[in-house]
DNA sequence: AGCACGCCGACT
DNA sequence: GTCGGCGTGCTC
């Protein structure tokens, strides 16, 4: 950097980060009437771009540029409402730009809340100030598990230290969570504390801000509204918020004297963003953890296998160290009765087995709840024709047209088709066409028929369309207003249902040989999940599984509650096999309106003539994907992998400039995905 | 990504 | 003769 002779530094070329999808940075000229210091690092700018003015952020000062000085544009303004982004959240960025191979300009913008990002800032209103309480709710008394578990942090002492907390439903992970914040605070730290995309953050708001009243809590998550989202956003980076409570974009918040980072229900999918940036939340922290020098702890019953295998796997040394909760915390509450109903050896009524009809019936005499779960919306997934086998497909999607006999629709789920029930085939005009299969909607009618004077309630997309309905009906549920209640996995997650005994599990077997290899995790997680739900207080809980494979071991285990001992069967075919997270993988996906331009794409990203320079990452032949076609658009995919995951990387950032120059239809579009979890 | 320019088809 | 389709190219 030049210094002019009185000492007064001169740095005419800002580099800017800007939101476009050019793996560059822009440089800018320092206004006349501004000087820029590196205190401005990280400072947001509005500059001219083209034909419009864009937000950016300063990366970099510069004496010279690549560009003659006249070529660029002076910055229109120095953005100074904020403190300047720090240096820690530029190290994350710029990993998580090169871990996803997605261009810096847009990590950093797209992480910032939208109010930041605005051209034109909204209004900022001031915030009307809440009454807290002042005083802090005691902490309950802990029980030996989580006695020794906390012992074994606390003696671990300060520095990046990876938890994986394995806790049954119900087994109190939640209060060591508070514990560890109460200490990060009272050692003038700050907390992040991640949890999963469910309706469930307003009850934990208020569980930590009872018990932290002067912390200032902020909540980050994508319902919020944007000023308040931006507002609370700020009082995190300011350093006024000292706990911040959020979903996976909260991963990104910049906080002061962060101490402390803990990713409650870690195995859940919605750490994953499905779109922009394909980044996985969990990951994320875990580098930010390690980066900062911080503790970090995953909680989860059901624990991801990437995450088991980093904590339990015998064979390579353990980076997670496993803590584990195997009693349910609330004195009296057991573990529920898990039993298998084989439905081979009797004929279903409606697809109910006698067994689990007796004791729905049994329920509603000692007045107490049943949970029927099916993971599956609508009244049946198609309609068809028996006569000349006409069935209701998509016109737009290589997927069957689901019957919602509510609202007499017929409703594509994957792109939202909607057509009207047809009386007749429209084909050939018969008149005897019928739904195949069944989804909860067909559930409710059925139980409605067989118990007439039980009150049902179904909960699912459909009947909890937003979040108003979805509130409504879980006070309904609570003021004991179902007998029975038929649900997807909506139903699956976090409430507490006190008067609820029974669980009846339909449908599940389909995830058994499902073509997604990791189907089996995610029903084993998700049936200990629903499982969890029955009998939390007093009352014993009992789940009735329906299936007609009832030696599968995943069922097995489930029987047992054994998690450990099905996670070490599913990594040890893993390892067998050869895939993760034994494995490393990155999927290149592309869409077109015809297959043929996608697959093409695709060839000529595997035929690129540098893949043979990377000996130690195997590149597998483009295929359809599994929905080949969605909305009118024909998908492809193109798996890469490794077993080293550097060997994968120095691939990517390479093949990823190459994916750029490919000449392709202008309508088709790809993205890569590191890590990908859905096939 | 935006937003321009540019070159061919059906409308007043 | 124009309005407008989207192919191509550039942005400090």
């Amino acid at each position: 950097m030049s210094v002019a002779n009185n000492n007064v530094p001169i740095t005419p070329i800002v580099r800017v980060a800007l939101a476009v999808p050019l793996c560059r940075l822009f440089d800018y000229r320092t206004p006349p009437e501004d000087t820029l210091t590196p205190e401005d690092i990280g400072r947001r700018v509005r500059v001219g771009f083209g034909k419009r003015s864009c937000i950016g952020v300063i990366v970099a000062l510069a004496d010279t540029s690549e560009l003659p000085v006249e070529q660029l544009k002076p910055i229109e303004a120095v953005l100074r409402d904020t403190p300047a982004l720090p240096a820690d959240w530029f190290r994350l960025t710029e990993f998580c730009a090169s871990y996803y191979q997605v261009p810096l300009g847009e990590v950093m913008l797209s992480t910032l809340p939208a109010g930041l990002r605005r051209v034109d800032p909204p209004k900022a209103r001031v915030a009307r100030r809440l009454s807290k309480p002042r005083v802090a709710q005691e902490a309950p008394e802990l029980n030996d598990e989580q006695r020794q578990a906390l012992e074994i942090i606390a003696a671990a002492g300060p520095g990046f230290h990876a938890y994986l907390l394995h806790g049954v439903t119900g087994s109190g992970k939640t209060e060591i969570y508070l514990r560890l914040i109460e200490r990060a605070l009272a050692a003038g730290h700050s907390a992040l504390l991640l949890v999963p995309e469910i309706n469930l953050t307003p009850q934990l708001e208020a569980r930590v801000t009872a018990r932290f009243p002067e912390a200032g809590l902020v909540g980050l998550h994508s319902e919020l509204a944007e000023a308040a989202r931006t507002r609370n956003w700020k009082a995190a980076h300011e350093g006024r918020a000292r706990i911040v409570l959020g979903t996976r974009l909260a991963v990104f918040t910049p906080m002061p004297e962060l101490g402390l980072i803990v990713v409650d229900e870690e195995h859940d999918a919605s750490f994953k963003q499905q779109d922009g940036m394909r980044y996985s939340a969990r990951d994320v922290a875990v580098f930010r953890a390690h980066q900062q020098g911080i503790p970090i702890v995953l909680g989860s019953a059901t624990p991801s296998l990437e995450s088991w295998a980093n904590a339990c796997d015998s064979s390579t040394p353990a980076r997670y160290s496993l803590l584990s909760l195997t009693e349910r915390a609330v004195i009296g509450a057991r573990m529920p009765a898990v039993q298998r109903i084989d439905t081979r050896s009797e004929k279903l009524q409606d697809g109910f087995s006698g067994v689990l009809l007796r004791a729905i019936a049994g329920r509603l005499e000692r007045g107490e709840q049943s949970l029927i779960f099916l993971n599956r919306r609508g009244y049946a997934p198609v309609l068809a024709c028996a006569q000349c086998g006409w069935v209701s497909r998509c016109q737009r999607c290589a997927a069957n047209l689901v019957l919602h006999l509510a609202d007499g629709r017929l409703r594509c789920h994957h792109c939202g088709f909607e057509s009207r029930v047809p009386r007749l085939c429209p084909t050939c005009g018969n008149q005897d066409i019928q739904p195949f299969g069944r989804g909860t909607q067909r559930l409710e009618a059925v139980l409605a028929e067989r118990f007439p004077r039980a009150r049902i309630l179904r909960v699912d997309r459909d009947s909890a369309r937003s979040r108003k309905q979805w509130e409504a009906l879980l006070e309904r549920i609570h003021a004991g207003e179902a007998d029975i209640l038929v649900g997807t996995q909506m139903l699956a997650k976090g409430h507490d249902f006190p008067r609820l005994t029974l669980v009846g599990v339909l449908g599940a077997d389909a995830a058994l040989f499902a073509a997604d290899w990791r189907a089996p995790e995610r029903l084993f997680a998700q049936l200990m999940q629903v499982a969890g739900r029955a009998g939390r207080a007093d009352l014993p809980g009992e789940v009735l599984i329906q299936t007609q494979f009832p030696e599968h071991p995943l069922y097995a285990a489930l029987v047992r509650h054994d998690y450990p001992a099905f996670a070490a069967a599913l990594l040890e075919e893993r390892r067998q096999a050869g895939f993760p997270p034994y494995a490393y993988q990155a999927m290149l996906r592309a869409e077109a309106p015809q297959m043929a331009d996608a697959i093409a794409f695709l060839a000529t990203a595997r035929a690129w003539p540098r893949v043979a320079e990377h000996a130690d990452v195997m590149l597998y032949d483009p295929v359809p994907m599994r929905l080949a076609r969605r909305a009118n658009l024909e998908r492809a995919q193109l798996l890469a992998e490794s077993l080293s995951r550097r060997a994968l990387q120095a691939f990517l950032s390479e093949w990823n400039g190459a994916l750029e120059s490919i000449k392709a239809p202008s309508k088709l579009r790809w993205h890569l995905e590191v890590d990908p979890l859905e096939f």
